[in-house]
DNA sequence: GCCGTTTTCGGCCCGACTGTTTTCAGTCG
């Protein structure tokens, strides 16, 4: 199950959004979203928490303890349920739906008695929408595309949420009598962006007593498919989970088979029927005898197919096949790589905890630099102002004192405006360490624009990295046009790098986009754009994103020891 | 509903964009 401070968060906002939806004060709305948002990323586990613990999370009151409480000790809250009879589900979904807030989806179930996106997909259809006061024809068409969008990520979850899930069920089912190994496979093992279900591969002589544990999971909602060597069983977050056993002597096989991609693996299984074999999930077999020739390890399937053993997360049929035949295999920047983290908030800004906790976070983490990069003035809602960032500065450069094995830098996180300009002056922004640029709004601006808005951005001497480049929302928002292969140019004419953005809502660059930039000799940031302590934790995806874009560790600049960073902050500048 | 204090009330991220309305409401970040 997801870990309990995101099952309060996802209550509060839920009843945050039922307060909407029933015209209660905004304000107490915000209240609750607020409290959802720091439940979820607050460092402590809330069932641990007494009531006093749980009112010094940070815009948790009395009444959000109690109800925080409440659930933890009956599994439900009253005055969410009230709520939850008053407004049909589908009314909230409808709220979901990008460009539609509380007070369209309300008017749409009073004016229209519509109360799901179906309905309200039938309706524009048959243009009945057309009637209501303040809403046009544009309108419409918005509300439909945004379904549209919607739609197109719908029965996919997100990394993060599958593999969390998934990695519950493993440490469940690893410990059935009898499992003798127990991983996840799929797409979720080569950390593709979205999810559409969850393979869980296990090894054991027989396989039912898994088969019986996975059914028996709390949170398994049906079970689909129950047979010997597969269990089909959808979680009650509607995602579909698939559990293979095979004997311990085919794992290898097996894995290879389940890991795919379908692509990777057809391209095996030709290179097998060309040397006599034959590879399926049950091993690798010499055609004319029948006789296995591997299948335990992974490794040994790879070797007896002339081939080395290929990280999943390059098992895209992208010319991994021929690269290891080639030697040309890269060698892929993992997690250990990293030395430090350049795009991190506080609390200054949007972010959750003070300065003190994130660091002291980064530098549990083992992180040998840190940079605090807060929002910068233009991006209104911060309220950013000179003297709150020098007074930061000050803080920073005694806390960089503080720590032995950790540097800490300070930084921004400045807004590219329409034009490219940024926040701040070149003499105020000299002050930094280092500044990453991006992208917060004027999402909508066209090709051309774009793309000069980057390359101006690229320019400024003074900007080290381009934060989220696309500024995509997975499932939420597309990138922004622009001509990328001429933003890269220019970063690499710069010296300018790219982020790779390891938020799972973002992933940005994604890694569809990786291989281009590096072409042109672009570098690269994974960096965690921390909102809270907890954030720190994605570092994982984004890497799995910059493997899937086949960069090695020189590639990425935070893997560099900090004397060759410093070295490339330097930039041109005068 | 939470919070801070100029502390038991009164404010609450604020500005921009979009579409439709000709002066603003809703949504978003």
């Amino acid at each position: 199950m997801a870990r309990l401070n995101e099952e309060v968060e996802a209550l509060l906002q839920e009843y945050s959004d039922l307060i909407l939806l029933t015209g209660g004060d905004a304000y107490r709305a915000r209240a609750y979203e607020k409290a959802a948002r720091s439940v979820g990323g607050y460092h402590a586990d809330v069932g641990e928490l007494d009531f006093k613990g749980l009112l010094e999370i940070p815009g948790v009151g009395k009444s959000t303890a109690e109800k925080i409480t409440e659930y933890l000790a009956t599994g439900r809250v009253a005055a969410l349920e009230k709520l939850r009879a008053e407004v049909p589900p589908g009314v909230r979904e409808i709220m979901a739906i990008p460009t539609v807030g509380p007070r369209t989806a309300v008017m749409l179930h009073k004016e229209l008695g519509i109360s799901s996106v179906d309905e309200l997909l039938d309706a524009a259809k048959d243009e009945r929408l057309g009637g209501l006061r303040g809403l046009g024809d544009r309108t419409a068409e918005n509300i439909v595309h945004g379904i549209e969008v919607m739609r197109q990520s719908s029965g996919r979850v997100l990394l993060n949420v599958a593999l969390e899930q998934a990695e519950e069920v493993v440490a469940e089912l690893a410990g059935v009598t009898g499992c003798v190994r127990c991983a996840y496979a799929g797409s979720l093992r080569r950390m593709r962006e979205t999810i559409g279900d969850i393979d869980v591969l296990a090894a054991a002589e027989d396989s039912a007593a898994l088969m019986e544990a996975v059914a028996a999971l709390p949170y398994v909602a049906d079970v689909l498919v129950r047979g010997a060597t597969k269990t089909s069983v959808r979680t009650a977050k509607g995602m579909q989970l698939d559990l293979r056993v095979v004997p311990p002597e085919d794992w290898g096989a097996a894995m290879v088979y389940f890991t795919g991609s379908k692509a990777h693996n057809i391209r095996l299984r030709s290179r097998a029927v060309k040397a006599g074999l034959k590879l399926s999930e049950y091993g690798l077999f010499e055609v004319a005898s029948g006789e296995k020739i591997a299948s335990a390890t992974e490794e040994e399937v790879y070797e007896a197919l002339g081939l080395p053993w290929i990280p999943p997360t390059l098992r895209e049929d992208r010319g991994e096949i021929d690269a290891a035949l080639g030697g040309e295999l890269p060698e892929p920047v993992t997690e250990q790589d990293i030395r430090g983290d350049l795009h991190v908030h506080t609390d200054l800004t949007d972010g959750l905890a003070p300065l003190e906790q994130m660091l002291a976070a980064a530098a549990d983490r083992g992180l040998g630099y840190c940079a605090v990069t807060d929002h910068a003035p233009n991006l209104a809602m911060q309220r950013m102002t000179d003297e709150k960032m020098l007074a930061q500065r000050q803080r920073v450069r005694a806390l960089d004192r503080h720590y032995k094995g950790m540097r800490v830098l300070h930084g921004t996180e400045l807004n590219i405006d329409p034009d490219g300009g940024v926040d701040w002056p070149e003499d105020f922004l000299a002050g930094f360490d280092l500044c990453v640029a991006s992208i917060h709004s004027h999402f909508g601006a066209d090709r051309d624009a774009q793309t000069r808005r980057l390359i101006r951005a690229c320019e400024n001497p003074y900007v080290h990295i381009i934060g989220h480049p696309t500024t995509r929302l997975l499932g939420r928002r597309p990138a922004v046009d622009a001509d990328f292969d001429a933003v890269y140019a220019a970063c690499a004419r710069t010296g300018t790098a790219l982020e790779i953005n390891a938020s799972p809502e973002r992933l940005d660059l994604g890694d569809e986009r990786i291989p281009a930039a590096r072409r042109h000799g672009v570098r690269f940031a994974v960096n965690t754009d921390a909102h809270s302590t907890v954030h720190l934790a994605n570092l994982r995806y984004g890497i799995g994103t910059a493997q899937r874009g086949w960069l090695t560790k020189d590639e990425v600049i935070n893997t560099w020891p900090l004397r060759r960073l410093q070295s490339f902050l330097r930039k041109r500048r005068p």
